[in-house]
This record gives structure tokens, sequence and C-alpha cells, in this order.
DNA sequence: CAAGGAATGCTCACCTTGAGCATAAGAACC
DNA sequence: GGTTCTTATGCTCAAGGTGAGCATTCCTTG
């Protein structure tokens, strides 16, 4: 039946939803904007963080990204830069004037700026909805003292070859011998809500929330899961970072802008040159002497490679040269 | 602006289109099934190759999903098996019933079967629809006689910034002294679009087609050659292959089906070698005979290393070892 | 039996990565 | 003014991965 690789779950069947009504389709447009502050990881959300910024499609939109764009600013006041595409899918749990709902999701990253964000728009670390996915100080306890053993208690119901299928998923996912993959967000969240662990599910009420993380309404943090896993994938082979970055910063700003989004640490040195060898930086005049310590180069992103690299790309494949 | 990072311009933002009308907007899903036969990769097609099997999202459909299988299968009576999300995007030259037209599009991997084809629907070789990506007997003429001096004289209209900015478009897509990308499939083809090179982009009759290259209605085309781009990009870093493989097979076919993908020939031995040390496949007691020669061992997937690879994916980033 | 057409084995140079050791440069502390 | 702390930077080295070929082994066909 449906695979769909072992990246993402099909996204609109859900347990335990009810019957889609039938009737006229809503499109909505859903955005996941990311900023890093502080060495964080934050994004952009409203209703004091219970949402992301979205709307209707409408009619006066151009186009899918225009429309979402301008939700965006209107509901925050936030402008942006880099756009892509995320996922669509149908959430079968948002019915609305009896038809159905598609959202349709784009990331988009950007700079946090202090200015003009309306009344309840506003900034929140990422990992205020995701506790367990911040390995920067070493594994969580909480995926040790808690997810495991509540998860494992969730795949003993079921029959022989579910449970064998649930322990598979869940040791894929988060046991941690079994290595850490920063990617697997969406993976890990989609788990806890099978198992009930989270408020979402409409198993638990968010009070009793044993994982201590901040829910989001409708399916608003699987977006964000989808979002996170997504970011995470292409720092790796795209520079991207940058865009989160000010226009100069010192090596260790960009790497730990890098750790924030991995949520994992890095080997300062091979950082270093993996950023040197590829060129993706270049110095300014200045240095920087905020940190105590010795004062390190300011370096700029050279917006050359964007070009350069264009056709570049690793190939993976072992072609066979023109000669 | 928007700049959708290097990969995918926006989709919805087209050059000469009609303002679209207001009023209720219909949900299209659409698919690309790529099979690969005769070391051949093949594309499944209705209305005698000129479109995609597509049909609206009905509230009979379970999810987005089950909506696009049961569609294919309506049209072309052929089961699916791997599936995943490809694209959504706003086609504004497509209106219907003066609202909307939202195309969700999939991707899907199947081998063809002989079976029950309804009348009108068959697979045909993506490269009809492509012939400047098949590198595989080395550069088409294509590109340097035709293609190349149509865009340049393209590149030539507009001011001068304008001018500097295709160029270096058209050489990072087409240029094969910068290196042939075989990911940049939709750029290419979009670049043909602006450049008025294809039927689809209206300013030329299908009989001139100065590319020889078979057309499709509406944005299929465009929607067939982000399924390329993407499955292109994905057998490099999994193994999707082999759902487009019979369950034995011998190495040389294997290669040959990825060649027949990426358009690109291999290097035999590394390609071998590649293979092995990931443990992709294992033997199986018989070999094949079909082609003169030395008799090919038959291997057929392993289908463990799906668990086994979950976890494990290069990381790229330099992390820092748990020791 | 010779020739042709794969299938396989193996080599080798070069690059990339993972892990550290060693220094250099300021700031803060005494 | 020296000592200690904190980063920033340079460099090394081993292990593993990649690009290109050369050399053999086996069957089929003429």
């Amino acid at each position: 039946m449906a695979q769909s690789g072992s990246e993402v779950r099909e996204h609109d069947s859900r347990p335990g939803s009810s019957a889609a009504a039938s009737g006229a389709v809503t499109i909505e447009l859903t955005a996941v904007i990311v900023a890093v502050t502080a060495d964080e990881p934050r994004v952009l959300a409203i209703q004091d963080g219970r949402a992301l910024p979205s709307g209707p499609f409408e009619s006066r939109h151009r186009t899918l990204q225009t429309g979402m764009r301008s939700w965006v600013e209107e509901q925050t006041h936030h402008p942006l830069g880099y756009v892509e595409q995320l996922y669509t899918f149908a959430d079968r749990d948002r019915t609305r004037d009896g038809g159905r709902t598609i959202s349709i999701s784009y990331l988009g990253l950007t700079r946090e700026t202090r200015a003009a964000g309306s009344e309840d728009a506003g900034w929140s670390n990422w990992y205020r909805y995701f506790p367990w996915e911040d390995w920067r100080a070493g594994p969580p306890k909480l995926v040790e003292s808690i997810i495991l053993p509540r998860l494992l208690a969730w795949a003993q119901a079921g029959d022989a070859p579910e449970r064998r299928e649930r322990r598979e998923r869940i040791a894929v996912a988060f046991d941690a011998a079994r290595g850490w993959n920063d990617e697997f967000v969406l993976q890990r969240y989609e788990l806890l809500f099978e198992a009930g662990l989270v408020p979402e599910a409409g198993r638990i009420r968010p009070v009793h929330d044993p994982l201590a993380a901040m829910p989001m309404m409708h399916d608003h943090r699987r977006i964000l899961a989808t979002g996170i896993a997504r970011l995470r994938a292409k720092i790796k082979y795209r520079p991207v970072v940058f865009e989160l970055m000010p226009e100069s910063f010192t090596l260790l700003r960009l790497q730990r802008a890098v750790e924030a989004l991995a949520g994992q640490r890095l080997h300062k040195q091979n950082f270093r040159r993996l950023i040197a060898q590829q060129g993706l930086v270049e110095e300014t005049a200045e240095v920087s002497k905020e940190a105590g310590g010795r004062p390190a180069k300011l370096v700029r992103f050279r917006r050359e490679v964007l070009r350069e690299r264009a056709a570049a790309a690793g190939t993976k494949l072992p072609l066979v040269r023109p000669a």
C-alpha cells in the first residue's frame, strides 16, 4: 500500500477523526517563519504561540505564495525573505462550513526584527514545542525518562505484528543507541500523536501533558515539525543558514546558528574547515569582541556562491567522465 | 523578494496569463506515474500521451492520496505502489467555472504491466517530452544546435541586467561546459517556456515546435518535469529504484534503470561497488543468460535495508561524537 | 577453436572526514 | 605585570570513500 518513502507518513490519514463532510473546499495557507536569535531557533506564531500565521487563499491573491506572504504580513507585520513550499495536506479534523480544509504550508527564513509585531504575534523558541528535539546539551532527559517508557507501553497494545512494527518505529525515531537522526522530527511527533501523548491527539488535556511541551491549534504543530525537518535537511546541502544571519557575523555565531537548527553540537574546527573550503564566506575588515576571548574576525556571506554552486552540487552517482 | 532557493521557481507566476477570476476553488489531483521498461524511463499518460492522469479531489475521497490513487486506477487501470507528494501550485491559466484550479501533484513508482490499460491510457518514454534531458549517448545535438542559439537570442531582448541574468540562467541550466546537472529538469523547462520555445507557452504551434518534443495539456509537462527532477534527486540518497525493478534482476539491469532515470551513463565497476558496500542486494541462486556474455547473477533487493538505513543516513554536518 | 560480450576482481592516487593537539590573542583577575 | 580564562585559528593524521582503469573469467556464437 502507501509507503511514502521513510520520509513522510501520509499526512491526511489520522486515526480517530470524524468522517469528512461533503461540500466546498477551503484552501488554507500556513507559514512556518523561522529566525535565529541569541543562538536559539525561533518561530513566528500568533495567539500567544498557539497558532502559526495562516489564512484562506482568496481571489485577491495573485499566487499561492503572495497569498501566504500577505497573511503573514497582515498578522505579524513582519517582512519575509526566502520562502519555499513545504507540504500540502487535508486535515480531516478540520471542516469549515461543512466543507473540507486543505492546508498548503510554506517555510520562510528571515531575521527577527523587534519592529511592529502586532499584539498577539511573537517569536518563540521552537524547542518549546519540541523539547525532545534539542540535543545540544546532550540527550534530553525527557526522552529516556518519559517518552520511551510511555511509547513502549503504548506499543504493547495490539497484536504481535503491530507491536513489532511500533517498537521498530520507536527505536528508529527515539532510540539514541541507534543514532539520533535530527531530521526525523515529523516521525517523532507522529509517534507521540498516535500514542496519544500530545494534547492535539485529543486524549489528554494540555495541563496534563506529560511532555510539558507547548501544543498548537489544529495541526499546526505537525506543520511546524515538517518545517523543522525540512530546514534541518536543507542546511546540510544548501547555504540557507545565511538567510538567518545578520550582514556580518563571526564563525562561531554561524556555528551556533546551525547548531540551534540542527539541535546538535558541531565540531568547531571541522565546521570551520567546511565553511572555508566551500568558500562560503569572506572576511570583512572588522573583528568582534563581544565575547571574552580572542577577538573573532567578522565575515560575511559570499552571495556569489549561490551562482557558482548552482551547477556544481555533489552527484553521489558514479558517473563516467566524458574524457 | 521571493527566492525559492535555486530549486524551484515560483510555480504559479507565469508571464502572459490572464487575471484569475474570483469564485470557488477546484482541487485537482495529478499523478506522475513512473516505470522503467527495457531500460527506458516511462510515464503513464492518457489522451494519447497528452495529459497526465488527473481528476478533482472529491468528497468521496478519504484523503488526498487515496483520491489521487482512485483517479489513476479509474483512468488507467494500473495499480500503484510507492507514492509521494510532489508539489502544489495554482495555475493561473486554468480556471474552471469562473474559479481557480489548484493542482496537487504526486509522484508514483511502479512496474509496467501489460494488463488492462484502458483504451487511451498508455506508457510513453519520458524523453519524448524532454529529448534534451537524455545524455546517455552523450550531449544531445539538440542542445548545441537549437536550444542554446534560440535561448541566447531570447536573452538578447530586454535591458542589460535582464540580459545578464538570462544568460546566467541559461549557462547554469544548459551549458555543458559548466557541467550538466541532471536535476535541473524544471529550470530547463521553465527557461524554454519563458523563451516561448514550447507550445504550452502559447507562442508557437505544436507543429512548429523547434524542439520536436511532445507537449502536454495545461501545465502537465511542468508537473512531469518536477517529477523527473525529484526522482533524479531521490535515487541518489534513497533506494527507490528498486520500486521500479522486478523481483530479481541483474546488476546491469539495475544500472541501466538508474541510467535511464538519471539520463547519464554510470561507471560500471564503481556502480557495483556502491551497491555492494551499501548491502542493497543479495544474491539469488539463479543466473541470467539473456544477454550474450558471461551470465550474470540474479540478485534481489534486500528489503531490510529500508529499516537498517532508516536512522543511518549521512550527516554532512561535522558533529561532535558523544564519546 | 577464436572472437565477442558481459561479469567480476583488484589497484591506486586523491579527496574528504573525524578527532585532536598546539598556538595565538585579548579580557578579567590578583 | 603575570596568571588564568576564553575564544580563535593552524595543522596533523589515520581511516574511509571516490574516480579511473587494468586484468581475468565465463558463456554464447560463428
